[in-house]
DNA sequence: TATTCGTGGCG
DNA sequence: TCGCCAAGAAT
């Protein structure tokens, strides 16, 4: 029972009107007034930017989709591109099992003829795209009336009917919500005007609801609770780890001791340099890639990723020319670049190369 | 179903 | 300094 006195379909169309006025001009994009001429946004560069903005913001996509695309302008380019390549590109984005399933599923793509299937249920068969990105991808590229749904979609459907229960439980009933909404006539526009407002409007903090197209018809804004919602589930608090990096650098050529991390786990297929375990409690047991006389550099690295903080101390040697690693092994200097590792690393790298025993060299 | 996976910006 | 959070997927 509808006891609203607006419906749906005024709903959509004011949303429309403001994406047609408001909408966010991006580089993957093709906005309200070319689509409206017929044009259609090419889907690789719809499916890469999708992956590319998974859990990360717009401002740092802009970059790396701008690389990847002078680099790799088709699928059937990354396709050809070697897996290490992709990883060096795609250093400092973070979550890199996104790299790897980028690279596969360009290979798949480009093997069936460099088309992307059309349809959500195709797009969802193929590496690193969930139903998320395969809404995305048929709803924007294709005009598929499917229910697209980001964070940014659940947090106006959490307002716009004053949902409290929080998530995760709550993104079924937020889903249904959506899927309620998806206007037949413009599904691609809708669900990117949905991820505008949600982006520019109704924002997770501070929501404008002044400035807002649907603010006449939401429930959380009548309550007083927008700013509230949508509600989450507490959070485990982050440990603290410590571990130790070693830094070496040849003498003679000036050569970098780098190696590749395992395929599958954190910082998984990135290069990087050695390191020890990481404890949570006792000191971390030292374990240098290869015989020599270490120095500790001084400073300490601090990152957080997901799940816990880390502290890593930094040891840097030179390295005798003949010397052979234990693990991993040398980039020669004029080969390397800081910023095709992950950003632990290139903070790593930027407590070592202070070091003397590191700036002295080449 | 619950974890594991990065990073940077912002209040 | 610190917690929060962003266009989620894989296991």
């Amino acid at each position: 029972m509808n006891t609203e006195h607006w419906t749906k379909a005024e709903l959509r169309a004011r949303l429309l009107a403001w994406y047609d006025a408001n909408a966010r001009a991006l580089p993957w994009r093709v906005g309200p007034a070319e689509r409206a001429r017929g044009v259609r946004p090419d889907p690789y560069r719809v499916w890469l930017s999708e992956v590319m903005l998974q859990q990360t913001t717009v401002a740092v996509v802009r970059r790396y989709f701008a690389r990847f695309t002078e680099l790799w302008p088709r699928v059937e380019d990354l396709a050809a591109a070697s897996e290490a390549q992709v990883m060096a590109e795609w250093a400092g984005l973070g979550y890199y099992a996104r790299a790897r399933n980028l690279h596969a599923c360009a290979r798949i793509v480009a093997e069936a003829g460099g088309r992307f299937p059309s349809t959500r249920e195709g797009l969802e068969k193929l590496p690193g795209i969930g139903p998320y990105t395969a809404a995305a991808i048929a709803a924007i590229a294709h005009d598929a009336p499917e229910a697209v749904v980001d964070g940014n979609v659940e947090r106006v459907m959490a307002r716009l009917h004053a949902v409290e229960e929080p998530l995760p439980k709550a993104k079924p009933r937020l889903a249904a919500h959506a899927a309620a909404l998806v206007s037949p006539h413009r599904p691609g526009d809708f669900a990117q005007a949905m991820m505008d407002l949600g982006a520019t409007v109704c924002t997770p903090r501070a929501p404008a609801c002044g400035r807002c197209p649907l603010a006449f018809a939401c429930a959380a804004r009548a309550s007083g609770l927008a700013r509230e919602l949508p509600r989450r589930a507490a959070k485990t608090p982050k440990p603290r780890r410590r571990g130790i990096a070693y830094v070496a650098r040849r003498a003679g050529d000036g050569a970098w001791l780098l190696e590749r991390r395992p395929p599958r786990g954190l910082l998984g297929g990135t290069l990087g340099w050695p390191v020890s375990e990481w404890t949570e409690g006792d000191a971390p047991a030292p374990a240098p890639p290869l015989a020599a006389e270490w120095s500790d550099a001084g400073a300490r690295v601090r990152h957080t990723f997901t799940h816990f903080h880390l502290e890593l101390e930094v040891f840097v040697t030179l390295a005798a020319p003949g010397v052979e690693p234990r693990r991993g092994s040398f980039v020669p200097a004029e080969a390397f670049r800081a910023e095709a590792l992950p950003s632990l690393m290139r903070k790593v790298h930027a407590v070592a190369r202070e070091h003397p025993a590191i700036a002295a060299v080449s």
